[in-house]
DNA sequence: TTTGGTTGGTACGATAATCGTACATATATT
DNA sequence: AATATATGTACGATTATCGTACCAACCAAA
């Protein structure tokens, strides 16, 4: 898979995660939809700059978008996960991890 | 600072700091060394493939590339009070955060 | 079923960016 | 000074993107 087709899947990926259609992202970074569309097939290719908006935008790293990770599992299976892991912690420490998860990055 | 010209200034300190000069550096992504030139003031549009394979060649992790100074020093200080907090917990439930925190936006 | 709304893919001329080469400038080394 | 190395820039040819329009698929309400 080529870094374009790489990136191109993350992007779509992570739009729909984060809820929006084509249009919605499109308005918020004044960006034309079938450039959204042809960038998420790979047809288009994507600026440094695009991609650190549409990191902002959908609330993933720029490194998730660019990097092909070795051992991947897809990203909602990650999150299930990280669930299990969290229903599995001792109040006390849960609620550390939440103080955590809400001072971090978002 | 715009994006594209805190890009620029990355690209060209990481360059710099592997030792190589505009045209090696072309050479061996296949550019041409006025693309490098350009990119490197800030004149011209880096894709983000360009971004993987320059952070590839220079030895810089793409989100370094990528992510303002001031967004850095914040997130610097937020892991030093998450730190804090880690100490405290015990080791079976500070590993399964370290997991979670893995698949989170850097 | 039919209508209307939403979503996403695609065609295409106008516009803008990049490519590739050549030349210019700058700095260091001998 | 002379040469070499590194970087900046000009510019026509080429290629990509923009902006708009149109189209198909899907779905829910009438």
């Amino acid at each position: 898979m080529s870094d374009r087709e790489q990136i191109a899947e993350r992007l779509k990926e992570a739009r729909i995660m984060s809820g929006l259609s084509q249009e919605n992202a499109a308005k918020i970074l004044q960006m034309h939809r079938p450039a959204i569309s042809e960038i998420e097939s790979g047809k288009r290719k994507v600026s440094a700059e695009e991609i650190i908006q549409f990191a902002k935008l959908y609330k993933v790293s720029t490194s998730w978008l660019l990097l092909k990770e070795e051992d991947e599992t897809a990203f909602d299976e990650q999150i299930k996960i990280a669930a299990r892991e969290l229903s599995s912690m001792d109040e006390s420490d849960r609620k550390k991890l939440l103080e955590i998860l809400r001072i971090l990055p978002k």
